[in-house]
DNA sequence: GTCTATATTACGATAGAC
DNA sequence: GTCTATCGTAATATAGAC
């Protein structure tokens, strides 16, 4: 009981970030309204000015965290001591199930980039970078090794990255197929595509 | 000289399509006005309601066109008599070559969806699926002939696109790599995903 | 912390002159 | 075919009461 009764401001911000995640996802940052958002958690739409300066650094807020959430999340259970084969499965499940389980900040952190006031975008190609670089780290140490098979693994890293997040955008929990089966499906093209035998 | 003199309306209706298709790709539908596009094809705003009947019209029409122009492309040059492993091939080089050589148009059919009124997402979805089916054909008549070791066709037709589709969104014209080097690297990395030896 | 009220600006679209 | 002018609406953001 840290807050006084009548007093809402910690609920009040989770809710405004979570809504403001999902309106966007769903009809993109330009079409959103602060008056939409404000609706959506039942407050005024002044009274969101009490939690961001402003509607563009709620945008890069919700896009910064997420992607240092993916980042932290990925240090946290990555062994970079296995071998190449036994990294690029561990990227291949984390990659899948961290995006599957998200799709909405998946959504909005690469279809939004675009409305991003320069300082923001900066920041957020930077960690774009770092994360792509997790991969490419992965692939070269394959190459090095004799185990992969890829003539240039910066390429290789963008399509590789690609395929893996399109699953976000069909994905539905419930549907034809369970996410462990979509894993080894994906794994298997995934070994495939780098050489692996 | 089929037009009369100060008379403009053709070369307007070209602009107006090309300049919409460069700021829509660039800012995002709901980002760009009107008064934006008028500006940028020297008209006013109000000159453009002559070429379209509002701005969702507008938005539909470029994306419907461009999966139109995809499809007719491809019916165009496939070959369906061929051997499956040769079909995907020429789909792999047509697909990249295709979308490297329309970046804002890609990225308008991929993004906006969210931004089409209901009867015209629903035409855009048909034609979508339509170009996906093209894929799986090519990867069901592998697995037919048994060249192709895929657990899932329409799993294995969303990964390929997703990845293929990607080159869009990096790929620049004079780059470090030639789009030639580019198509190798991804119908190596395409043969490897489907288990071709 | 949330409210009402409002300043300011911009939007999509239309009317009618030329 | 393009212009100016404008209607009606809605946007972001702020001010000040409670």
């Amino acid at each position: 009981m840290a807050r006084k009764t009548g007093s809402n401001g910690e609920k009040t911000a989770r809710d405004l970030r979570r809504a403001a995640t999902s309106l966007f996802a769903r009809h993109g940052y330009a079409a959103v309204s602060m008056r939409q958002i404000a609706q959506a958690i039942g407050v005024q739409a002044g009274a969101l000015y009490l939690y961001t300066p402003d509607k563009q650094s709620l945008l890069a807020d919700l896009m910064a965290t997420h992607m240092t959430e993916l980042l932290d999340a990925w240090q946290a259970e990555a062994d970079a001591g296995a071998a190449p084969e036994d990294r690029l499965e561990q990227f291949v499940r984390f990659h899948i199930g961290f995006h599957a389980g998200r799709p909405d900040e998946v959504f909005i952190a690469y279809m939004e980039l675009r409305n991003l006031e320069p300082d923001n975008l900066a920041l957020l190609q930077k960690q774009r970078r770092a994360y792509e670089d997790v991969l490419e780290d992965i692939l070269k140490s394959g190459v090095a090794a004799g185990r992969f098979d890829i003539p240039d693994t910066r390429l290789a890293t963008m399509a590789l990255i690609a395929m893996l997040t399109g699953v976000t955008t069909w994905f539905r929990s419930g549907g034809r197929l369970t996410l462990e089966e979509i894993e080894e499906t994906y794994l298997s093209m995934v070994r495939g595509a780098v050489g692996l035998t």
